[in-house]
DNA sequence: TGTACATCAGTGAACGCGCGTTCACTGATGTAC
DNA sequence: TGTACATCAGTGAACGCGCGTTCACTGATGTAC
């Protein structure tokens, strides 16, 4: 049957976006296009109306991800100095919430461990996300160059993605609590102000 | 055909050590235990003599895999204060060759963010593997309780393994050595005689 | 010491299963006239 | 305005493939007598 116009585009941006989540979630492996399409309600064939290949999706998906998760770290923490919003930024990154979603959390804590085995183009799409990811947060960071900025970026989100994965790998729901606040006071401690 | 006693023990011992190569370099689902077994000389049959499965291939493959890491992190740093010693090993950890070489490094670094999706017994062997890691490093680190070193060790650990991942996750060479770089400035200055 | 039998690490065909992907088809709506 | 045809998002059976696991079998060596 033939669709109304948007609907297309409509179908499109909702595999995309559930995609991420799985992504994130399950890994690039956890889940099927057939399971996928099917929770959407819809078939499995209609997928490649939309995407080439599970591939493809990984690499849209994972700009889609990147997003997201800047989205949810920058909310509500306008007017207040530099510092103070990388504060709120990091206690938001460390929290408890971020801690038991990983599907709507930050892709770098969920899959960067997975890109050295990605596809070529996969890992072209994450290079490029990241770019993009910096760029939005870059500025709340300390340092007198963007270059200095992105520095210290890149050593406190792989830290904190570090420590994040890291709480969520272990079972022990004290030592998790545990590592995530002190992670939390390290990162305040020495990437705000200090 | 009867083999000489010993024999089983010696290629219990070399599927484990090569699974352990595997999963650290190509995750729990990078590998199958046929292909593993082809390269040892052997058929896929014969493994399930030594393991029940591969789920419990992989929990003793994360003990041996921290054996291993521990290993490499501390040879040769003997005689010197723990503040020089927890330097070397900062250094070792965040160098290129640890970068280059996930299949023989931390499964911090490389498994933790898989961890979550696995059965029980393997999450399991991950805590108790992990105990053992921090145990054998814990003195190092600062700190004046036993619980207060414990936590710079999981703060300090979990953070480097999330900066090697993203190290590792990024295609560019020169990205990769900053944040390297970067990394081992920081983590030396927060954590050695700081 | 010699012989018959038991053992069991390793072999390789076979199994069921889920996956990504393909493709002939459907049918409501858009378009051409 | 009415009619015939084209379009194409979505359907679902079918495909080939690789996987983890099972199992009847092999045969050199250990053991019982």
């Amino acid at each position: 049957m033939r669709y109304p116009q948007e609907h297309k585009l409509e179908t499109r941006r909702r595999i995309l976006y559930e995609a991420s989540r799985r992504f994130r979630g399950q890994g690039s492996e956890g889940f099927s296009i057939s399971g996928l399409m099917q929770d959407l309600k819809l078939t499995h064939g209609g997928f490649y109306r939309h995407f080439n290949s599970k591939e493809h999706l990984f690499a849209e998906a994972l700009a889609s991800a990147m997003q997201d998760a800047h989205a949810k770290l920058t909310v509500g923490s306008d007017a207040k100095t530099p510092a103070s919003q990388l504060r709120v930024l990091i206690e938001t990154y460390l929290s408890p919430w971020h801690l038991a979603n990983p599907a709507e959390g930050c892709p770098l804590a969920a899959l960067a461990s997975e890109m050295p085995r990605q596809p070529r183009a996969v890992r072209a799409a994450f290079d490029h996300a990241l770019e993009t990811y910096i760029d939005g947060i870059e500025k709340l960071l300390p340092g007198k160059t963007r270059s200095e900025r992105q520095r210290n970026f890149l050593v406190l989100f792989s830290g904190m993605a570090g420590s994040l994965s890291l709480a969520r790998a272990v079972s022990d729901d004290q030592t998790r609590a545990r590592l995530l606040q002190a992670a939390k006071e390290f990162y305040i401690q020495a990437f705000c102000q200090g």
